[in-house]
DNA sequence: ATCATATTGTTCCATTTTTCACAATAACAA
DNA sequence: TTGTTATTGTGAAAAATGGAACAATATGAT
């Protein structure tokens, strides 16, 4: 099995790039091509490829249409992605409103909140009470979830949709969650991104 | 030099994990602590500080503040970093009104937008017009910014603060950008980190 | 039909990153 | 004081990742 999580970001740049390529007009592509609007190498390219059993045609490269069609079946992109948001505060609200998910067949389809004055079941994204998550979940098979609660909030948010079927967490609490056996969290931290780029401005600054 | 982000990253959980444990009145604490409070090994806790040159005691671990102090250094929080944003949308203005950044030494000063509607020289983080943008960064020698701008104006917005000083980007948009020569972007991309859970989860279910 | 060429697919090699293992040693106990 | 123990610091081993090289081969030219 693939667990290196780059391979699958790469896999995800690429279907973007070709996305862009044959809106061009391209309909096909070599691996050097992709290469370079991902900024990456041609042998990663292949390799990569080659790692999901996908070939093209020796010197008539990559058709993009197919290529495209095998990405997506790869990266779930096949079937639309109903995910759900959990916490309608800041950034959780900034997400609901976002429509740039739906062009990529990720759809936030309700979001939640402990705060009587956050729900809104008309709004287009519409946001229920805490206390529908489970039935919410299980009656649309739910299993991905965005959480954007407060911190303090965000260990027992967790608990309680793991509890109802969540598979997958997008955690944005600048803390380390634990979720049940067979959920998979992943954290956006944005401190420590920035934190992260903090530094490497000082050093590329200091050693110059 | 140190190049391995990674590295850098389990640096500030380190450093988090530190306060947590400080504030519930530990003094010192072993590498396995460390680990256990960020998922890590222990090795790696001890080979993460000898690469910078941190060193505990034989047997008696290692001193929590003084452990923090240079954690702190390394990590450039001995100074208060200002930050700007560039587009006051809806991401942007999440980022304005969040209070969690200071208490990390991360200060939004300022937020630039195109739309006039959206200036405010008054609130708690002043939203001023671009135009000011390239004045403000080098008055206020601010080195990062978060780029937070529609798609199709983030390569634009992007030139505009390189050329006025910037040395560090944290783009949210969701395509490549081109930075000149000492300016680093760091991309938060959402769509791909969704797409990246979504496919994690999909393998683990059908490997089961 | 044959040859030259361009490009893939894959093997091999280099580099980076992580883990292991253990000598060195400080703290503590007897 | 001497011995025992716990924990660091690091060098060596292993694993993972990325890149280069090249044989295989389809395409197009002559
Ligand atoms: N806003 C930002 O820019 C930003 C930046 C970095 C990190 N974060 C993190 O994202 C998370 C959310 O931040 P925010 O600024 O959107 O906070 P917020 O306070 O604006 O919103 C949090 C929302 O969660 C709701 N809530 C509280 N407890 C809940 C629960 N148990 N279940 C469901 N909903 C609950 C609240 O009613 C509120 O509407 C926090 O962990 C914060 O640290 C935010
Ligand atoms: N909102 C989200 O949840 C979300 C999620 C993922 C990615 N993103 C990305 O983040 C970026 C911002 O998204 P958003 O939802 O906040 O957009 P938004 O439209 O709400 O806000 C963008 C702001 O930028 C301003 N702007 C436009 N051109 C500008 C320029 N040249 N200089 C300065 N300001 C300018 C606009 O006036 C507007 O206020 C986009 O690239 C988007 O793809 C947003």
């Amino acid at each position: 099995m693939i667990t290196n999580k780059n391979c699958i970001i790469r896999l995800s740049r690429y279907k973007n790039a070709l996305y862009r390529l044959q809106a061009l007009g391209f309909v096909k592509v070599f691996s050097d091509n992709l290469a370079d609007a991902v900024s990456g190498t041609a042998s990663q390219v292949r390799k990569d490829f080659s790692i999901f059993g996908i070939s093209g045609n020796k010197k008539g490269g990559y058709q993009i249409d197919s290529l495209l069609e095998k990405l997506n079946s790869i990266l779930g992109k096949d079937q639309l992605q109903k995910v759900i948001v959990v916490g309608a505060g800041h950034i959780g609200s900034a997400l609901m409103r976002y429509r740039g998910f739906e062009k990529e067949g990720i759809k936030i389809v309700a979001g939640f909140d402990i705060d009587p004055a956050k729900i809104n079941r008309s709004s287009f994204v519409p946001v229920l009470p805490l206390d529908e998550a489970k039935a919410f979940i299980k009656t649309h098979s739910i299993r991905i979830a965005i959480l954007a609660v407060p911190d303090i909030a965000a260990q027992q948010a967790t608990d309680i949709i793991c509890a109802s079927g969540i598979k997958g967490i997008l955690n944005f609490a600048p803390l380390g969650l634990k979720g049940t056996e067979g959920c998979i969290i992943n954290n956006v931290n944005l401190e420590i991104e920035l934190e992260n780029l903090i530094y490497f401005v000082n050093v590329t600054e200091k050693t110059r």
